[in-house]
DNA sequence: CTGAAAGCGCTAACAG
DNA sequence: CTGTTAGCGCTTTCAG
């Protein structure tokens, strides 16, 4: 064995350095070299630089998870629950809890809700995860009473986004607010008819997002002394394809609407989809205004509601590792800005 | 204390039992505790009914990482590594790969590549997680013989997608087949002044793909008896502004090219604003291709080159969780299908 | 300033 | 079938 081969402990594991290597390369105690590498005062220069040596010609990496047993510390890692990945905002929002747990030097666990169905079941329980994580963010997905009291029970720091409870933190947009905005422009542009493109029919992840916008909705079209028929509010499950179907429906009822509220923006490609399917021209014969400002809501001149998601996840992480540093403040409650973006989806109406 | 609430082992934790814990309340040994709960043999049914009774009542978990500690075992948890989380083709694997890892069991740890920089240095050290992780999945993040070399001593199981390494499985995609197909298509419709929207013009994450993709279309077209000017290679950096960018750059060159070849569709996405600020009409003035088929793709009906990208990221987990469960296979690397889409963002070229 | 020793919560022989 | 005894790799008193 050449020189500065790392010293096998025990067992023919010749890949895996443990603080005893070090220790006995370094002619120290495991204790010194403990301190040593965590920068603890009472260390002698001389023998930090002995250790610090020896662990880099070791290639040692200390074990976090023995650490974290010997200690009691936290594992500094957190995890992001969402329904799922693959959409446009959970995807930003990962992004932007990702960018600031990342920088914080905490490890990031993705895990998906389980079905509605499962849900009924401990959402902890579900996880199992309580010790393996010191903090969760949850987007979108609902907590119920039993769920507070369990992660409050298990000492977890929780952010949520997309919904208030009492105890944690939250990051949210004003849904009402949104519905509003969209719904007061196309109002403004002499629409009456206008039709929803909401989320889902039932067991909805996104519990109240569709309804407080729908609520927003429908609060300007009875200001400006106008109905919104419920006839013309169609489930679209927030996806390009859901959108499609919805939009189909919508643009057959009879009188057609003359603009479509979609209340994300994937819905509204997918109404774009269907107007093409049915040769209805957008904006000629159909206003259509959305909700994110997707990228590509850009791109294909869509009007729509923006909101900066990837600032929530990082809004979000970023309350999650303030609380995890020890500060006990009050949960604050964030709202983050909206603003409508007028592009060329929507137009005024023509007078008939 | 009420009867049920669970025995304090030591210290004023009334949060968190451990297996001391429920050994105490199910009077029995630590050593039953364990077994009964993993469903070991050799446990009465009437002892371990007692126990599980009891870890129900005491609300118990086990501590994974204490488990792994003391058994030696693996931790089951992975890493997928992605250049970045929020572009419509990394959260679409990401979203493979975190289906297939909560099916098997395995938490799903998300990081980002860090920047070209950083990755200069060692990968494995940047990321400390030797030990916290049981396998990576590396997507379009390019390893060196480096980083192969130290993977392999850890012992961490390891596939990429996008690249093939010799000591690791790999999903891919024949990328010289998929610019060869959208230019083919492109010349068969009539075009031979065709406009590439390529990668990163340095610092390569996607290092591979932008080359592979134009060398295939450079194939296609000397294949046609043309030739693709180098001046109409233009990077975009797989983004839709970006996209943007470099379809307005191509779309000033004189003669301006006929037809544009996004090499991602979030690109393609980007050469639709361009053209709708340059007043251009696709594909009446010019026609445009993309790759991936995202979802809006259709929306907007643009002509692809579809791959399956949650497929590739759950084929990539399937191998990962394979090898984990100890099966000692060749590495496979596997060629996922493309497909060429035709919408109507291409059109035979009008003669002049 | 440093080492010895006692665990963290759990599993793995090894005896019974 | 079950309890006892060692640790896993690391941190932390507590003595030097």
């Amino acid at each position: 064995m050449s020189p500065g081969t790392p010293t096998i402990s025990r067992g023919a594991e010749t890949w895996r350095s443990t603080i005893q290597d070090v220790a006995s390369a370094a002619g120290v105690s495991v204790a010194t070299v403990s301190r040593a590498l965590r920068g603890l005062p009472n260390v002698a220069v001389t023998t930090r630089a002995r250790v610090e040596a020896a662990a880099r010609d070791l290639n040692y990496r200390p074990d976090r998870h023995a650490s974290r047993l010997a200690a009691g510390r936290r594992s500094r890692s957190v995890a992001v629950v969402v329904p799922f990945i693959n959409s446009w905002y959970f995807a930003n929002v990962i992004a932007g809890v990702e960018a600031v747990c990342a920088d914080g030097g905490y490890d990031l666990l993705v895990l998906t809700a389980p079905s509605p169905a499962a849900r009924a079941m401990n959402l902890v329980d579900a996880f199992g995860l309580d010790r393996r994580i010191d903090g969760m963010i949850f987007v979108e997905v609902a907590l119920d009473e039993a769920d507070v009291e369990e992660l409050t029970r298990l000492r977890l720091a929780v952010v949520t986004i997309g919904q208030r409870t009492r105890p944690f933190p939250s990051v949210n947009i004003d849904n009402v607010a949104v519905g509003r905005t969209a719904a007061q422009h196309l109002i403004e542009l002499g629409h009456s008819r206008i039709g929803v493109l909401a989320g889902q029919a039932e067991d909805p992840v996104n519990f109240n997002v569709p309804d407080d916008r729908i609520a927003g909705a429908r609060d300007a079209i009875v200001a400006a002394g106008l109905e919104l028929d419920p006839d013309l509010i169609v489930p679209g499950q927030f996806t390009v394809e859901g959108g499609r179907r919805a939009a189909g429906t919508l643009l057959a009822r009879t009188p057609m609407p003359t603009a479509l509220l979609a209340l994300s923006d994937e819905m509204a490609f997918g109404a774009v989809i269907a107007a093409r399917e049915l040769g209805i021209d957008i904006p000629g014969d159909v206003s259509l205004v959305g909700v994110d400002d997707h990228e590509v809501a850009q791109a294909i001149g869509l009007t729509t509601v923006r909101q900066e998601v990837v600032e929530h996840g990082a809004r979000a992480a970023a309350a999650l590792l303030h609380t995890l540093l020890g500060a006990r403040v009050e949960p604050t409650h964030e709202l983050q800005p909206i603003e409508l973006v007028v592009r060329g989806s929507t137009r005024r109406r023509a007078v008939p």
